[in-house]
DNA sequence: CGGCTGTCGTGACCGCTGTCACAGTTTGCA
DNA sequence: TGCAAACTGTGACAGCGGTCACGACAGCCG
């Protein structure tokens, strides 16, 4: 974004390093991976796309594009390995390499995220969190160490951490998104309904419940208020 | 909207009831919804499509396109007034009836969602708990009582809830719902990573931070492994 | 009172994602 | 050994959401 520009004068056509997947397909993944997993407990070798299509409410089609994109190739009339399918995910998507991860905000939600183990497997470890309340400094949630807020930044320099995730009050995120940057984070999980103003270069992914409450409700006041009319279309 | 459906069959190429906004739209509205709250609540009377863009970073176009939807009409040269945005948002969204919900899973997420009291400003109360743990049953967690899982379709059906909230590991994610529409309700917020099978009529909306999470290290695990590669596209 | 500016509203394009159709390839069976 | 079935891989098309451009209108200022 800052390098190329010159170069983008003289080929104006298409952008040297595309996204090279959709971002649907990338959502897509671990759905596959969990499904994956499932067979592979089962003792089930090999899948094709139909089966899986079947299983997950896709056509087969989409399945086969989406895998594609890991680079995994499959055997017309076995389908594909389900070893080698859970592996090029996983390699795909970097669950292979651990990412370390500051959490700031230790109340409800943030609580639940670090007593989820099962994020080691997806290539997620919450190493500390921090938080701005006395009472809750010092404590131990889930074998984590809640820090004081004020200590974020420097930490994340000196343990060279990449990762940062808010669940803290919307007022504050932005303060606390502050302090990540300034400690060198390059991608943070935000919880808060906030839209974070960081600098171009961080990655920011919006986790917003009520974006998602918001459909739902839509959805069923919908059905009280029209008849008993289709309601496949959304 | 919901009169002319008698119109609708002479009228057979569109379909009769569509969706009639955009998925994304509405995925929009509720950070429409929150910032609106914060320039009420400095006192602010009346924004402008270019103001609101600039601070979601979105462009003024979309945020009309957005309000539209919701019905409400601007004046031009002066905006809209905040509190009929707000108001009219609400209305559309159904966040004036409350929709009172079971949650079912009492886990660390469970937990973390019973203790959310901000829901209660978007349509949604969460009026009871349950698990299958026998330690947990009984107890009682953010007021609200843990039952045990087999009362649920029964205790739905005769408080008429609608709405059910899946916090459970994703191995019992099905039965539960299972249960769900057994007693009756009709809209499905699922966090269990599993693609759930349930009747064509019941509304699921699926909330699987696995998703978030792939899409999240993908993203960092390329940014590590392209040199300074322009990283926007994405 | 008249032009000017800033904003809303909307029809027309464009790019991206999902779908369709078809070609290529491997296996199994007769 | 040859044929059929099943599955993969891929280029082409379509539908939808986002962007652009333009027209309309309210307020402001001279």
């Amino acid at each position: 974004m800052d390098i190329d520009i010159d170069l983008s004068n003289v080929l104006p056509i298409q952008r040297p390093e595309a996204p090279a997947i959709p971002q649907p397909s990338l959502r897509r993944l671990p759905q596959y991976h969990h499904y994956l997993k499932d067979l592979e407990a089962k003792g089930i070798s090999r899948v094709s796309c139909s089966v899986i299509g079947l299983d997950l409410g896709l056509v087969p089609v989409q399945v086969r594009k989406d895998l594609q994109y890991t680079g995994i190739i499959g055997k017309p009339k076995t389908g594909y390995s389900v070893s080698e399918l859970i592996l090029a995910i996983e390699t795909f998507l970097g669950w292979n390499n651990i990412n370390e991860a500051f959490l700031v905000g230790a109340g409800n939600l943030g609580t639940a995220l670090l007593g989820h183990e099962r994020f080691s497997k997806f290539g997620l470890r919450i190493v500390a969190a921090f938080d701005t309340d006395p009472a809750k400094i010092g404590q131990w949630i889930h074998e984590k160490a809640i820090l004081p807020v004020d200590q974020l930044s420097d930490l994340a320099q000196r343990m060279s951490i990449h990762l940062g995730i808010i669940t803290t009050p919307a007022e504050i995120a932005q303060t606390v998104a502050d302090e990540m940057v300034k400690g060198g984070i390059q991608a943070i999980w935000n919880f808060a309904p906030v839209k974070l103003k960081v600098p171009e270069r961080i990655i920011v992914h919006n986790e917003d419940l009520y974006n998602s409450l918001a459909s739902l409700s839509w959805k069923l006041a919908r059905r009280f208020r029209v008849p008993i009319q289709e309601m496949e279309a959304v």
